[in-house]
DNA sequence: ACTTACCGTAAGTGAATACTTACATACGGG
DNA sequence: CCCGTATGTAAGTATTCACTTACGGTAAGT
């Protein structure tokens, strides 16, 4: 039942965006110390801390003059959610076609 | 602790490519019968497949002059173990930084 | 054998997007 | 105040990548 969903997955779709959501899920971190783990410029990080916001993944906060960006434990707990239902209708699937993998239907 | 890995969330970064692995989740099917599905060509579809077969997400098998794509239960498994410790990892940083969070003690 | 159905791949195109540099803004320290 | 730090945004570029059409190849039916 489909319809396509946007969750954000999306936003975890590129390598680069990824891995700063993974760096994040050690604790938390500012723009500048993000941008030097990684060889891509700071305001690249800018843009994909906004995709990743945006997802609902991370959320930040001021610190001085400094923005730390966390993972936000709501829209991770919405889109694991979310996974969690197509892998289980991924595995029920594979059971169910287990003994019938021989006729597949047709449209 | 990252190194990025690829594991297969690319593969799903796609929302017609997700769409055509959802609708593998419902049952087997045919290519021809996943282009009926969406408003991409067949040679879309194959290059979808393609993706999300090198992911180790699906597996094919011939039936006639028929090709039938299911998800693969292994890959699927491996990736949710992945993201599972993506999630993991993301609510105990949540929970590690949540006093220091809230209020920043005046100084 | 010829034909039809089904599919993968090659090649080329267009759009999405990840990246850069340049600029404007907010904060704190001297 | 002035300055250095830290960041977001704008604008432009480049690269990725999803898509199409064209073609070749295999399997089944007649």
């Amino acid at each position: 039942m489909g319809a396509y969903l946007q969750f954000g997955c999306e936003a975890l779709g590129d390598p680069t965006r990824f891995a700063i959501f993974e760096a994040l899920t050690e604790r938390p971190r500012a723009v500048g110390e993000l941008a030097g783990l990684f060889p891509v410029s700071r305001p690249a990080v800018s843009q994909h801390l906004k995709v990743l916001k945006d997802a609902g993944l991370v959320k930040d906060r001021k610190a001085g003059t400094r923005r730390v960006y966390a993972v936000d434990p709501e829209g991770v707990a919405r889109l694991r959610k979310e996974l969690d239902r197509v892998w289980t209708d991924a595995l029920s699937a594979f059971k169910r076609a287990a003994e019938t993998w021989e006729e597949p239907h047709n449209a």
